[in-house]
DNA sequence: ATACGACTTAAAGCCAACTTTAGGTCAAGA
DNA sequence: TCTTGACCTAAAGTTGGCTTTAAGTCGTAT
């Protein structure tokens, strides 16, 4: 009786029904059951996507969020995979860091001209050297 | 006589030719000339691929990058929009922060399942209250 | 003179994570 | 009973940023 429908789900989550489907076709959330047509899940499936949000803001993929769950459908998280995610991250927010300082220099820089702001070429030429590492933009 | 073969291009800024002609298509860049069918460009051409990949860095599209560079080429960047994306770029970061020290947290956890660990479920509604703001995987 | 290989083009393909579309089903309220 | 509207399915479309493919061109070294 405390079965949520598609609906309520997508109400109390905040994701589109369609998201829902999806997620249910990769594996990552099962309905209990069906009302007619409609799908119906038992009351946890949101702290499940909230979950899944979780992962996906840490960087993780939808797929990697999926091996995370046992056959059981309970979360089964490795915790090396964890501290691994945390160093990237860590890495990332330092390099993010590093761009947004560039930013503000730039931004408040005196030079007639950004290109003549030492900062901004020590950062252009950073960005340059950089590019075989992991950008902001692999994160999906 | 200073002018740079794409080949020289690519291989000083680290991007596929196929990447420069692509820029090409975009307006990001333009050779000078050609040497042949190949294109040749003017050695402060690094220069600005090194600006173009940090704007990618610091989460502009390429749309956005290429509508910094004013018609003769020469970058053009409006210091409210600089702040602007070092002001979002905080945001990320904070938010980053947050789930790194949540999947330590976790990793380090004690509890015998993670859906049992306080700062979990915490990590976890907070994800699912979010779901509006911008996340990470915006940033392409 | 000729072969090589680095370039050229236009167009299609790729990726993840969804969203949209078109046409259909069905439970519940009036 | 009948309408309504929320749901259903499968398949195609979207987005951004490239990469790949196929077929062709051309400067340079031998």
């Amino acid at each position: 009786m405390s079965d949520l429908d598609i609906g309520e789900v997508a109400a109390q989550s905040g994701l589109p029904a369609s998201t829902l489907r999806y997620y249910e076709t990769k594996g990552l959330i099962h309905p209990v059951g069906r009302n007619g047509l409609r799908r119906q899940y038992r009351a946890d499936v949101i702290q499940t996507l909230g979950l899944i949000t979780l992962g996906r803001d840490a960087g993780f993929s939808l797929n990697e969020v999926a091996a995370m769950f046992a056959a059981d459908g309970q979360p089964d998280i490795n915790r090396k995979r964890l501290n691994a995610k945390a160093d990237e991250l860590d890495e990332t927010i330092k390099r993010l860091s590093a761009v947004r300082d560039g930013l503000r220099c730039v931004a408040g820089c005196s030079a007639p001209s950004h290109l003549e702001c030492p900062s901004f070429l020590r950062l252009i030429a950073a960005a340059t050297k950089g590019r075989k590492r992991k950008s902001l933009r692999d994160y999906r």
